[in-house]
DNA sequence: AACCTGTTTTTAATGTAAAAAAGACAGAGG
DNA sequence: CCTCTGTCTTTTTTACATTAAAAACAGGTT
């Protein structure tokens, strides 16, 4: 009635930690392990006795050792290692992006319960999260209505980004040079220049290191509702960004030159110059999000109308 | 297994409606009465046998009619006709702001249920909202924080809220003069007028007046992000109102003074004017927020750093 | 005493079931 | 042909049960 994928990612946790080792050594405490991979000692135990079934690690009383490293097939695989929800949210956002949805429809929990493989409780719980991301709305004692992602959607969540992430940077250019962000930024700059070196294998690397950038931009502004907002859009970008492949590498290297523009303005701390490189990158950006839509099936028409963006 | 609140809201809107009838009258349809009471047909069928029942209405074939005037022991008493919903959200918010939840407190969802007297499932479905309020937080696999109403949260809560307001301002003078929220501004501005006439009895009516408003304002913005925030933070004050009555009468004066004012630089159409305006409104605003959570027993420590309003 | 592990108790996650409400269908009457 | 009502079907809401995981407890070893 309940998944074990916490048990189940824990114990590939574990391999990991495990093949890292020699045979014959012996492990840490269960109380230990469990305060290092963040699970209760309970799971840690479980995990224990399931790689001592499997011959991975022998239970002698009092000592624990290796018998014999992990191979690839001990591994449980990845997708069962998800959490009934995080797989919930992963596979409706790929219908949304993918156009198995189209504005204005109206979805029913049973249905999507069927195809998603779960109950009806765990997809109530998911459209709950997808109505505070403007995507659905919620018609009591009826059905869920699917509002599309339009380009007026894609306008509202940049629009309220914008006012964000510029309030964020005055809170950022008042704290103290060596404080914890601006050396923070300091690593981000050097982590840009690193990827940029290296960009023609390493650009799938660049939505990790944009959502680490703006994430400690907005989190300076140490305000609970504008670093809310960030991170539930950014798992939006975080599929977009997964499923529109074309011009990958191009769109990258541009972001990643604006950024270096705009990490320039946040040293200089002038609040004019700040504000033109964050709209600029943001403009690209929210292009970025607009060409995503517009390239799904179904939504051609959502940027037909020409001036929508303005 | 499922409340049927909905049933007897209806029953007692419908007695409503009869009240204003004379005996012997013919009711409308099943169709007509469900369109208008908002529910279904299904639901009016129940509402109309119920009556029968009663003996408030005669089911004669081919024809309904009024039997007797209905008396207050016939209504379903108030309480009741809430959703399981409301019903939770009502009586959490009147904890939290009564000082029964300390800050950093952990809740968990049974013992909640049991206050309460619903089931877990109703509770989880109403922390994930409060979460979204910012006053809890959810930690996976384990219990809910909570963060508290303190002056951080008053304070975070206002910067968005201005940001906000100041940007539906600017969509709102966009508008034309005969549009439909300046008409809608008018007649704001006339109950702004009738109420402040007769302020000694009718000041319990501002806090409706004072939603209306800002709601107006904050809609223009056609943003569903902006206008999902005020809404949220809109019921958070509706019963903050409900709980602080330390100088109502005062209060309300002042916040309809100033909101003429404000409604007076709208009017001008000058950014300058209207930021003013707004800003010093929402800063008495503020501050009657952040006295009520003084007020509160446990708070006093919330306010006792000076200067914490900045 | 501090720590480690075996055991027991709580609690959150999540599937299932039953009732209420919505919606679809169909015959009857104007 | 349209509307109105009686019947049947779907779907949401909500309580409850069950399992995974966490937390508390307790005895044992150094």
């Amino acid at each position: 009635m309940k998944g074990n994928s916490v048990f189940k990612r824990c114990y590939n946790h574990c391999l990991d930690r495990l093949a890292q080792m020699a045979p014959g050594a012996g492990l840490p405490s269960e109380s230990e392990l469990a305060q290092r991979l963040e699970v209760s000692r309970t799971t840690v135990r479980a995990v224990l006795a399931a790689l001592a079934e499997r011959g991975i690690v022998r239970a002698a009383a009092g000592r624990r050792e290796v018998l014999r490293l992990p191979a690839a097939a001990d591994y449980f695989p990845d997708p069962q290692t998800m959490s009934a929800v995080a797989s919930v949210e992963r596979r409706f956002m790929d219908w949304i992006l993918q156009g198995d949805f189209r504005a204005g429809q109206l979805l029913n929990t049973a249905e999507l319960a069927r195809q998603f493989g779960t109950s009806t409780t765990t997809i109530r719980e998911h459209l709950a999260q997808f109505q505070h991301l403007g995507l659905l709305e919620r018609r009591p004692n009826s059905a869920w209505l699917f509002k599309g992602v339009t380009t007026e959607f894609a306008t509202e969540i940049y629009d309220v980004r914008e006012m964000f992430e510029l309030r964020a940077t005055r809170s950022f250019i008042e704290l103290p040079a060596d404080s914890g962000p601006w050396q923070e930024l300091d690593a981000i700059e050097a982590d840009h220049h690193a990827l940029l070196a290296n960009m023609d294998t390493d650009y799938p690397r660049f939505p990790r290191l944009d959502e680490r950038f703006h994430h400690m931009i907005h989190a300076s502004a140490q305000n609970r509702f504008i670093l809310d907002f960030y991170d539930t859009v950014s798992t939006l970008f975080h599929y977009t960004y997964r499923w529109n492949k074309t011009d990958e590498k191009q769109r990258n290297t541009t972001a990643l030159l604006e950024h270096l523009d705009y990490i320039e303005a946040l040293r200089s701390r002038d609040p004019r110059a700040i504000d033109a490189r964050c709209r600029k990158h943001l403009r690209t950006s929210r292009a970025t999000l607009l060409r995503s839509i517009a390239v799904g099936p179904f939504r051609i028409d959502a940027i037909s109308s020409p001036g929508a963006q303005s």
